[in-house]
Order: C-alpha cells, then sequence, then structure tokens
DNA sequence: CTGAAAGCGCTTACAG
DNA sequence: CTGAAAGCGCTTACAG
C-alpha cells in the first residue's frame, strides 16, 4: 500500500535520484543503460510520480477542472452540455491532461474557487450555464487560468479565455431563414436576460430583420428548456395569435414549443415556422424534424482544452476564438 | 496572481509560521488576540492551504474520485448513475470533501489507475457500470482506498469497501410478485452477464420460483439499456410466446420490453404482466406506469460517501453495507 | 553525462 | 502557549 517513491526507483535501478528523475521526465541524454535500469525498476515498482511533490515544486499537476452545472447531470438539458464536455474530455486527454470535473451548485457558496485556490488543478474551464451564472464573478480573479465556453456576463480582463460560437451571427441565419421562406409574422423565444450568448442571438435576430425590413418582433424568454420554451409559446401565442414563423433560440426550447403550437391546432411548418439553436440530438428525431442553426459544440469543448493547454503550457494562443455557426435546413421551416 | 503562502498570512499577522499554521488548522490554545490577526491576515490575502504542500506533509488531498462511464453522461441510462452520482456528491460536501468526477472509457488504458497512484486524492468510490467493468481489475491493489457502489466480478480483498443493494431479495421479490398476480408462465430478462449484481438478481428470482414450485423460466439478456431491452424482449417473446409475466431487471430495459410487447399486440399489464428494476424516473413516466423493484441509488450514493470518508479518516465503519430492496406497486404488474 | 544539494509550502514533534 | 527546525518527494541549477 506505501506508495514507492523516485529514492527507490534510483536505489532499484543503482542509480542517483536525479538520474532517475531525469530518466522519467524523458531526458534523452543519460546513458543507455542507467536509463533502462530506470525504465525497469519504476515499471516494476509501479512508480507514479508524486502529483503532490511535483506541483510543490513548481511543476504541473496534470489536470484540468471541467466545471459543470449538477443539476444538469441528470436532465435532459445536458445534450448541450454533454456535447461540449465529451470534445472538451477528448481534447484534454490528447494533451495527457486528466479531466476533472467539478459539479457546481447555484447555492454553494465557494467551494469551487476555494478549490481552484488551492493549486490541486492546473487550470479550469467553464461551460456556461444559467445555473451557474454566479460562478464568473467569484472566478473573475481566479489565481489559475479559466477558460470560460460561452461568455459569461462580467466584466473580464483583456487576456481572459473565451471560447464563444457566433451567436449574433446564428440569430441573423435564423431570421433570415425564415424571412427567405415567406415569414413576416415573426416572433422570438430568447434565453435567459443574465446570458450574455442569448442576448447576442437577440441582438443577431433584431438587426437582421431591421436589414431585410420586417417588423421588429415580439419578445419572450424561457430558460433554454423543454418546459420553459412550451410555456414561453404559450404566452408568444397569446400575444401574437395569427404569427407565422418563430425562433426558438434553443433546441430544446423549440421541442417545447412545437408542441404547443401543435396542441393550439398549428401545424409545423405549414402554419408556424419554427427553427432552433444548437443542433442537438433531438433536433433530429423531433416530428418534424428541426431546422436549427447549428453550433459547433463538440469542437467548442475540444478548443477550450486546447487553448487553456496552451495557456497553462505558456504558449501563445488566440485566446477568444469565435465558432462559427451555421444553418441546418430539416422540416420545421 | 502569486498565491500567497503560510508565510505570507504569518508575517502580516506577526506571528510565526507555526503560530498561523495552527490558527488555520483550528487548534483552540492559542491567544486570541494572535489568532484574530492570523484570520484577519489570511481573509485580506485570499489565502488557501496549498494542497500539494499540505498533501506531501502526509495530509490529506480533500478529494475523492467519482468515476463513472463517460459515455453515460449522454445516454438516459445515466438515469441510474446520475441518482447514485447525486447521493455521493451530497455526502461528499457534507464531509467537506471535493468530489472529482473521473469520466473512465472502456479503451482508455491505464490513465485511471496511474491518477489514483499519483497521490492527487484521497480515495475514489466507483459506480459500477458495464462499460468500465475492465477497471475493477486494474484497481484491485489500489493504493489508495476504493469504494465500489455494486460489486464488481473480481477477487477483493476481505476488506474492501462495497455497497450495494440487496439485488438477491429483490429478484425473489419480482418472483414473487408476478406469482402472487396469478401469473405462471415467466420470463426473465436479465443483465449483463459480466456484472454481479445482475447475476444477484437472476438467483433470487430462480430461488423463489422454484420455492414456488413455478417451472423454471427461460432467461434472455440485455445490457441494462432500452434497446437492449427491446431486443431481448423480441428474443424471449419468439421463444416462449404465450409468456404471461416478465421481469425486466432493469426499468430502461422494461421500457423497451413494453413498447415490443405492446407492438406485438399484447397488453399490458392484462395479457402480460412486467415488473422492472431500480425505480428512476422514468418508472412513473411511462405508460403504463412501472411496477419495479426500487433500489434506493441517491441512498447507496451518500452511504458510498460516508464510507469512504470514514475509512480514508481512519474511522472504523461497516465496509460492506448491503441496502434494501423493496417492491413499488404501480400499473404494469 | 552524473550527482549532491537546495528549496517548493506545509505540519508537527521538539525545545523552551 | 509559541517558535525554530525537520522533512514530506520531487526537479533542476550548479559543480564536477
Amino acid at each position: 500500500m506505501t506508495r514507492p517513491t523516485l529514492v527507490d526507483v534510483a536505489r532499484v535501478a543503482g542509480v542517483s535520484r536525479a538520474t532517475a528523475a531525469r530518466v522519467l521526465a524523458g531526458e534523452t541524454k543519460v546513458d543507455a543503460r542507467m536509463s533502462a535500469a530506470v525504465e525497469h525498476a519504476a515499471k516494476e515498482l509501479g512508480y507514479e510520480t508524486n502529483s503532490a511533490a511535483r506541483m510543490l515544486r513548481g511543476g504541473r499537476a496534470g489536470a484540468i477542472a471541467l466545471i459543470v452545472a449538477f443539476n444538469e447531470l441528470d436532465s435532459l438539458t445536458g445534450t448541450f452540455f454533454t456535447s461540449v464536455l465529451k470534445g472538451a474530455a477528448k481534447g484534454l486527454y490528447a494533451g495527457e491532461v486528466q479531466p476533472v470535473l467539478l459539479p457546481a451548485d447555484h447555492d454553494e457558496g465557494d467551494r469551487i474557487p476555494r478549490f481552484l485556490r488551492s493549486g490541486a488543478i492546473d487550470g479550469a474551464i467553464i461551460i456556461l450555464q444559467h445555473e451557474i451564472t454566479h460562478l464568473a464573478e467569484a472566478l473573475v480573479d481566479s489565481p489559475v487560468p479559466i477558460a470560460w465556453v460561452g461568455r459569461p456576463r462580467v466584466a473580464l480582463a483583456p487576456d481572459a479565455i473565451v471560447i464563444d460560437s457566433d451567436n449574433y451571427g446564428g440569430g441573423r441565419l435564423a431570421a433570415r431563414a425564415l424571412a427567405d421562406a415567406g415569414r413576416r409574422r415573426l416572433g422570438i423565444i430568447a434565453g435567459p436576460r443574465d446570458m450574455e450568448p442569448a442576448r447576442d442571438r437577440i441582438r443577431g435576430w433584431r438587426d437582421e430583420l431591421a436589414q431585410l425590413g420586417i417588423d421588429p418582433s415580439p419578445i419572450v424568454h424561457g430558460e433554454f428548456t423543454l418546459v420553459s420554451g412550451s410555456a414561453a409559446m404559450a404566452r408568444l401565442l397569446k400575444r401574437y395569435p395569427d404569427l407565422d414563423g418563430v425562433f426558438a433560440s434553443s433546441d430544446l426550447m423549440a421541442n417545447g414549443a412545437i408542441r404547443v403550437l401543435q396542441a393550439a391546432g398549428r401545424s409545423v411548418p405549414s402554419d408556424v415556422a419554427v427553427i432552433g439553436f444548437d443542433d442537438v440530438a433531438i433536433a433530429t428525431t423531433m416530428d418534424p424534424t428541426l431546422t436549427t442553426v447549428r453550433q459547433p459544440l463538440e469542437d467548442m469543448g475540444r478548443v477550450a482544452a486546447e487553448t487553456i493547454l496552451a495557456v497553462v503550457q505558456g504558449r501563445e494562443v488566440d485566446r477568444q476564438p469565435i465558432l462559427t455557426t451555421t444553418l441546418v435546413q430539416r422540416e420545421s421551416a
């Protein structure tokens, strides 16, 4: 049960501790025989570098945190964040770094900031979600680098790391697609007011409508979830009974909205065209299948991983990449 | 960005490093004025104990790993593991320990065992799942204590930590319930052959049937997922077209099985009664709602957390608790 | 190319 | 009750 140390490896291999360290660090200028002896001893003893000692010496932990909203772990909204998560984990694996998921709650105090300050990990990726927006403030001046997936609504340092998709452009795409389909009586189901990506989608949507000379549409807000999408659609329908096009700014909300439209006797897309945002799995399994603005979620996660790794390792890198959004044409619009 | 150290705190407070350490460790026999000065300095500097240094000194990391199958993160089967996860996380929070989720893959080599050997965490909880059964072997002689939720199919040390539910008793409950409902032509959709809990359910089922003098039923195997439940049901139906009762040993498989039965023109429960296992959310939203054997999943997670914490802290504790399973009567049987 | 030694930040046995 | 000092396991600048 007692872990072997570098001294044990050195003793078994018959070399100094320094030499053993060099071999295990991959240095090449070591006598081949010594090198082989060290490798052999390490394997035989089941040696693994003590991460605490390495870190204390000024090295890296070899672990990056992925901070996610705890609630999401068992809800359907998970489809968004799990895609990002998957990409991020793959990116970290590729960098030989251990991804470490930290569940965060909206009511848990400063556990997460404290953990980051304790130096156990080299950096963190935060997947922006409505439930954990409060973390943004607590982590603005974090001692370890943080990559935001989705821009938080706090003042960030100019060199902050933010990976985002082109939400503004996506909003424009949605407006243009509905206009191209001949729709003129439009409405938007926006996301939470406290989320910057949600606001960017609204801005893009409005700008494009203005440019096309279409009346500014009424806005209702949801929380990116299916249930909130249904509720928002009901409100929108009451306010604007003869609308013929809806931009629901998440696929889950689009799903909820379509259910409400259908229940109200509206056919989709013939009576009302609906466009979503995200392009998660549900978009292809719904009936009708969902026309939507695609965010490259897994890519966003992967880029977040690559970016934070570069920063941790002191390499130059674009700290605020914006990934392209594209329109995916299906049946609903 | 440079983290303050204990020396900084001591200097600001005007005391020795030793005294500062004592105050922060919560020792009471310290002069009140010094104590206050230290507390103040620590807060002002945003001091947090360097976990690497503490660990190296022989202390604890203050973090426990939760090892979960990566694939599960975005599939519906997540309902089982997220319940356990939630309970475990709550239990760790209560113990002031940071839960750290490590996604594991079936093909990832020995990343996880190596991470555990690196000493970055104090212990681990593994939620047994089909996809990561291979980890069981790699972790049998782990240097840090491991709590298994669900007994793995490897030879464990007698003092191994295993949190399980009474799968055997649950199997008996299912058999008795179907028998009580007057069913005599029974079949079982069992779980994966390489999972001990799945095997325990079969044994309980068989023993109870034998005791009741009912014919041993045919067995088909699924993988605890909805799709595999459908496939298994189709096979079972072909083999035994006039069965009138099925024990599907996970709720998801029961869900899949019922769909197949209904598609085949059998009414549930009048033609065929179906009993599941787990009692996850879907059991109450299906049509008909599912009669099932309940495992207290969240409790299992919580008990796993409490048990590993006790072991890490050197406290005495029951290392192999078995939680009770109960029958939850709904519409399907 | 190899080894002896310093030092990362902490905790605690020891001396006072 | 308080402080000086040792030592956890590692990496690397320094000397040879």
